[in-house]
DNA sequence: AAACTTAGTTACAAAAAGTAATTAAAGAAA
DNA sequence: TTTCTTTAATTACTTTTTGTAACTAAGTTT
């Protein structure tokens, strides 16, 4: 029986916590700040806030402080974040390959 | 405001539901029975039961019974589910260069 | 029939996530 | 100086998901 990879399995714990991915991915192209992450998923302030927090003590993510009017923070991709690029856009074709908008409406429905 | 993708948004829930990134790994190489899945992980039977249960309805794993004895189950990869291969090599490689032998540690730590 | 084997299921406790109201900080307006 | 805005969280509470361990089912062997 094969052993598993500690580093492949942490990669994937973390990767595959809720929202994770989809955080990632507002990141890949440009900087945000915390509210137009929450605009831009379904995710709540204190889910969004946790996981920042989480991305950034694993050095994927880094919060910048800018003190403006209003006061802005950004949270950027480090190159660790932006390492998993690759991964991210291979979902994101497979998504659009063999996820159908059948799958997407039951999805929905299921919700409601 | 860009708009989320629905296909790409079904997609990163699937693949961030826990354990499931390391089930569809489990299976890339060849089909497994449920006892073997669940030697290699640290996963319980119930989770297991249930993943391979939703892996099954979203078409990405088939179910084999074959009728011997003891009775052998296997799951296989469907086409579906193995176009996800790049995407999982993708993050093991990502895990290599990025995830620190200290890093394991201390979520190893963290664990007890 | 009693025991063994794999593949689950069930009942219950613990942890994580969802929701909505509240707070913090910091500069602007009065 | 007090009060008001604005963004970025945090807190209190409920619901859902996950973890744990004991139990069941179906078929086989003894």
């Amino acid at each position: 029986m094969e052993q598993l990879c500690p580093r492949f399995e942490k990669a994937m714990q973390l990767f595959g916590k809720r929202w994770v991915g989809l955080i990632l991915y507002e990141l890949l192209n440009d900087a945000k700040r915390f509210s137009e992450i929450e605009a831009a998923l379904p995710i709540s302030g204190r889910l969004l806030s946790e996981r920042l927090k989480m991305l950034e003590q694993e050095g994927m993510v880094e919060r910048k402080v800018y003190s403006e009017f209003p006061v802005r923070i950004e949270y950027v991709l480090t190159e660790k974040g932006a390492a998993l690029q690759p991964a991210i856009q291979n979902i994101r074709q497979w998504s659009e390959h063999w996820i159908t908008q059948e799958e997407v409406d039951e999805t929905i429905a299921n919700k409601e």
